[in-house]
DNA sequence: CGTGTAAGGAATTCTGACACG
DNA sequence: CGTGTAAGGAATTCTGACACG
């Protein structure tokens, strides 16, 4: 669970996110700027990044088209997070009142 | 079936790859030379490689490491790519005859 | 045979800034 | 605000060759 070994795996470098996206290496770098995205960086500086960032860009690409700012882009993504943390610790939960009254291993 | 949308992407520098694989960029280049690994270009002429590549790679520098020439991987490469070929074959005529005699779909 | 290395050049990427709006 | 662009420099990659063995 939560392993997917290459999707997340940073090491695409921007020139290659450039004609994956369609999108500028000007637009890329903005919305690091802006928090929206995070690569990781080579020894000697280059940006690298993943799958999922592509995944992520192309998203972000969508919204701002849309008319969405940077910023709300940002709080959106803020939410999501929380989100999708608050059901992890619920199905923890759940997990454990299982565990407690009936003994139960993993479903 | 046979997507394998990120991992058969050529999409990493040969710089990562050096990273990934532990190789020197010198070795990544010479197993190119023997026909053992096949990356794509980028319009300017830099080598792009999958995280297929990547495994391919590290196969290869075991089999070298422990004598082999890169004649007899390519041999033994060429060989196996025949094999998974045959049993493809195999398996779709064994699916025709199901089809014929049975008229079953998709198993 | 497989790999290291120095050489010279070309492609890639980086940052900070100015521009427009 | 989001993006284009020219600027200068640094990191990256490329090829062909010489070397060793």
């Amino acid at each position: 669970m939560a392993q997917e070994s290459y999707k997340d795996k940073k090491v695409i470098t921007i020139g290659i996110v450039r004609e994956l996206t369609g999108l500028s290496e000007r637009q890329i770098r903005y919305y690091e700027e802006r928090k929206l995205i995070f690569p990781e960086r080579t020894a000697g500086g280059s940006r690298k990044y993943s799958f999922s960032d592509i995944e992520l860009l192309m998203d972000i690409a969508e919204k701002i088209e849309d008319g969405v700012q940077t910023y709300e882009i940002r709080q959106e993504m803020i939410k999501d997070k929380k989100k999708a943390e608050e059901a992890r610790l619920r199905k923890k939960m759940i997990q454990g009142q299982l565990n407690a009254q009936f003994g139960v291993r993993k479903i």
